[in-house]
DNA sequence: AGACTCACTGAGTAAAAACTCAGCAAAGGT
DNA sequence: ACCTTTGCTGAGTTTTTACTCAGTGAGTCT
């Protein structure tokens, strides 16, 4: 037996794929990058892929599964229960901060990705939902908040972040629009927030 | 002369490949569609699509800019001058309601389309932008809406729609999701632009 | 040591899609 | 009436890209 086992190596190789993948996605479009630069890139022959993925899709859809399952532990550990809605948002900006190169990539192309990586997507983006929900009705119940539907916070936090990342070309060109505009907009649904005083 | 002279008959064959186009690429989506697609739809040859427009993407940025300007005259007749804040976000609801299928493949696609195209879409959307300024700054005058800065409440404004539009299948499976859910997002931003009363 | 297995190779294949161009038939000119 | 122009045709070309598969050599088993 060598260095590496077979299997070592397989494993091995899986993952140079995996994360040559991510890169190149993230740097050139997942649209735009091929299996031929993939393979390029990770300094291997063009079969190896299909050795290790059936398809493209495939290996797209692991790709997008292994970020989400990555980025949604990211999550978890930084939105712990019992937290806040400002907690919460902050949570979420920080987290895309970390992985915006290629979260932003799935935002712009997710839209028109096969189905397969279009419900992963929505997996990941549904992964906020459940805590923002628990933080709004504890700061509501506490009266830090206004009582806001949930969907509408959800859906225009959701909306104008991924509004910020598609156009962050324009917004923050080759810098972080999260570090750039993430704080403004965390203040502004903040303010959005704020309890109405009563009158007198 | 016969009953079309030429030129009526080569105007008459490019509107008709401009209006199929639209309505394929509203259909099936723009990337997915074909330029063999569209002659067929349109009932002409392949090779008569390059008699007028010298590539795809030629034809594709033609479509966009016409409809950019039929969509701009519309808003500007509904969003005259003098009006509030709510009569021009009602009125851009209106205007994207009117066109939504075309619309929101624009919002889905425009992000992977080549940067000619892209250009145009921004362009369609900044329509809002000099009418909801100049409301804001009049609503504000007149205190019937607290201060907020303009492009804060443009971008959350553009995102959140845009985000309704993309995920319409899941919001408003085979239905308009601007008429589904217009109104509620509406209120929503009017409820967030309210004065704080003052206390005491 | 010899037989066998398997990760990897890369030239080759196949399918899809944009774009070309020689030819045709009707319109337009003289 | 004859010639020219031109809008249109559609089979063919080119390019791109995902995917295949017979071959190779190092690892593994007995």
């Amino acid at each position: 037996m060598g260095a590496k086992s077979r299997k070592e190596q397989k494993e091995q190789t899986r993952e140079l794929l995996l994360n040559t993948a991510v890169d190149q996605f993230a740097a050139n479009g997942i649209l735009a990058t091929t299996t031929v630069d993939i393979a390029k890139a990770a300094g291997v022959a063009h079969g190896t892929i299909f050795v290790h993925f059936q398809t493209r899709d495939d290996l797209l859809n692991q790709v997008i599964s292994d970020f989400g399952n990555r980025i949604g532990e990211e999550f978890k550990s930084l939105a712990g229960p019992g937290r806040g809605v400002k907690e919460i948002l902050s949570a979420h900006l920080r987290v895309i901060e970390l992985y915006e190169p290629f979260y932003s990539r799935l935002v712009i192309e997710g839209p028109v990705l096969p189905r397969d990586a279009r419900n992963l997507i929505f997996l990941i983006q549904s992964g906020i939902a459940y805590y923002l929900e628990k933080a709004l009705e504890r700061d509501v119940g506490k009266k830090l908040v206004r009582a806001v539907p949930i969907h509408l916070l959800l859906n225009s936090w959701l909306g104008t972040i991924n509004y910020y990342l598609a156009n962050r070309d324009k917004f923050a060109p080759g810098k972080s629009v999260i570090a750039l505009c993430g704080r403004e907009i965390l203040d502004h649904f903040m303010t959005n927030l704020e309890p109405k005083k009563k009158e007198g």
